[in-house]
DNA sequence: CTGTTAGCGCCTTCAT
DNA sequence: ATGAAGGCGCTAACAG
């Protein structure tokens, strides 16, 4: 074993050099204190030699630690959108990082967890600030944060009482294009199969899924909720087929439950988009590998996540940062819900 | 402004309970030299004001981060397999969160900006060790990881020139059960449509499949290579059905590129499983939900990340760890190879 | 059994 | 323009 393996330190840069180690540090830190030709010597060594400030040491004297958080509560609705969640990271990632914060991932088993997690982060201030999803009914989490202390955005807002700012995604409006485009092919009965009512934004939609319909003369609606499971979304299908009317459209809240759907529907004889058009609402690989292709939203994840990220930022220098909204999802039309829809997608990969 | 916010110091329980810095310590880290009143009054203190070691000042102190780091590089190929990532994330992150590791997660354009990202990391000693997949031919990482004794566990291995401890897929012995099942099937020609032939885990899988397809007595087998996308998938389907005498049974790398390749085979006017049969080497959500479902490997990558992060524990605290391997992948019967299988299987999430 | 001291690696006042 | 000194928060040698 060696003694002392690793990176040098500025110490040993700087008695190899003969200068004194706030020479060194004035020269990386660029502030004035030393002449043009010693920095220049200075840096030129640093470079070659590959030197870096110590992390900890570094967070120790900043008293901050260029680290964001995101934990994950994985029960078992949130396996229905897992494409999500990588891009969404892989987006704040690429921002954090070009400012020099690390992306912390953490998992937990639940809200009571990801709460301690939280405390946990905070006590050790192991982290300068978190991003939050997946917002519930009487999430306790904003509250928290904001008791805590621990800066947040949360991805996919408004928090309703405005305790975390927030980048939201225009729901309404997406679920307005939705309803308008299969109005406009001519359906009356649309139903909708979601996901886990409890989560915030899966209400907005469902509750401006009921505004748009009652609006467009003589559409009619139903409704039916799901955990996000597979299971659940075949046998909310099959419930909108014992209805005495059953709907021409059906919506489905991801591509993992729709496509659950689309078997159920095929096992109960239909066809689509012929006896019945399909939409949904997360665009993916899958929706256009699969046959038909789905008519879907399609929202840009990775740069959701970046916007996400660049709020937190602001938080994170001026302590606030205004609510932002994405743009609104583009419905892109596939066969799903129009047989002459992307004949030549075949070729494109999302 | 506070003058100072944040949680609380070591010195401030100290002076509160008018005792020295170093009871407190002693206390917290449960050695000797302090009496058992003191002790206990001191913890009691500590769990009421939730205090916690401040992280910098003990990675300082300590030397080590308690970190691990995970890059993925995220070229286009990558998209195939997001589920496979984060189930990974989250099996690696469960063990490491037990043993006090945090787990920062980086993206990085190319194996190149990888590479950086490593002696950054390294540099700032902002890691302890890092978690390694994906491995190429003539990958560089393993030989820089070694070069700046940065620990590393790969997942998915092995590594060919042994640099980096592994834990891997036993791919042949999974290949052969794919072969076998087939062959009992009837089966003589059978097509595999492959991802990257530059990752290592594919090549193994192809020689593997090519070996077994041959000692099998009067088995044919035709490979079509692709780049892990919707589009190659399709394509490389048409290619294997331009053949004279085409297989009969068709392998997918994954779940992304065997949807598109039904795709293909239904646009070409056959039936699953009657006119060809369908085995993809990754279960998914995506493969039980479809219909027809899909026979499948099944592993449990949650498993695995916690394997390999068992094994990176090990390599942390002894300098080095043996190879592993994990349980054969099993294969999942279902209605893609066997139109009898999978009946009730619609109640049953993955 | 307690308290004092020094140091992890870096940064930044303050003298020189 | 440079060097010495002190501190960020914690820990572990030391004396007492």
């Amino acid at each position: 074993m060696a003694a002392r393996s690793g990176p040098p330190r500025l110490r040993e840069i700087a008695e190899r050099l003969g200068v004194s180690e706030t020479a060194v540090s004035f020269a990386v830190n660029g502030r004035p204190g030393i002449s043009e030709a010693t920095r220049k010597r200075i840096l030129e060594s640093i470079e070659e030699s590959g030197w870096t400030p110590n992390y900890a040491a570094r967070a120790l004297f900043e008293a901050r630690s260029s680290t964001v958080g995101f934990v994950v509560a994985r029960t078992a609705e949130a396996v229905g959108s897992e494409s999500f969640f990588l891009q969404l990271m892989t987006g704040l990632q690429s921002v954090l990082g070009a400012s020099g914060y690390g992306l912390l991932f953490q998992v937990a088993a639940s809200i009571e967890d990801e709460l301690k997690v939280y405390r946990g982060w905070r006590a050790q201030q192991r982290v300068d600030g978190v991003v939050l999803v997946d917002l519930r009914a009487d999430d306790p989490r904003p509250a928290e944060l904001a008791r805590l202390g621990l800066p947040a955005v949360l991805a996919g807002g408004p928090d309703p009482l405005g305790l975390v700012p927030s980048v939201s995604i225009d729901d309404a409006g997406a679920i307005d294009v939705v309803v308008d485009h299969l109005r406009a092919r001519g359906h009356r009965r649309i139903g909708y199969v979601t996901g886990d009512p409890g989560m915030l934004h899966v209400g907005r939609r469902v509750e401006a899924f009921r505004r748009r319909a009652g609006e467009q003369d003589g559409v009619t609606e139903a409704v039916v909720s799901t955990d996000f499971s597979t299971g659940a979304a075949a046998r909310a299908t099959r419930r909108l087929w014992q209805e005495p009317e059953p709907p021409t459209a059906v919506i489905y809240e991801n591509e993992v439950i729709a496509v659950a759907g689309v078997g159920e529907l095929r096992a109960l004889g239909l066809s689509i988009p012929q006896d019945v058009a399909v939409v949904c609402l997360e665009d993916s690989l899958i929706g256009t590998a699969m046959r038909p292709q789905l008519t879907a939203l399609h929202r840009d994840t990775g740069r959701f996540g970046q916007d996400v990220a660049r709020s937190l930022l602001v938080v994170l220098d001026d302590g606030a940062a205004p609510d932002s909204q994405e743009r609104t999802p583009e419905l892109v039309v596939r066969a799903s819900t129009d047989a002459d829809a992307g004949v030549g997608a075949l070729s494109t990969d999302l």
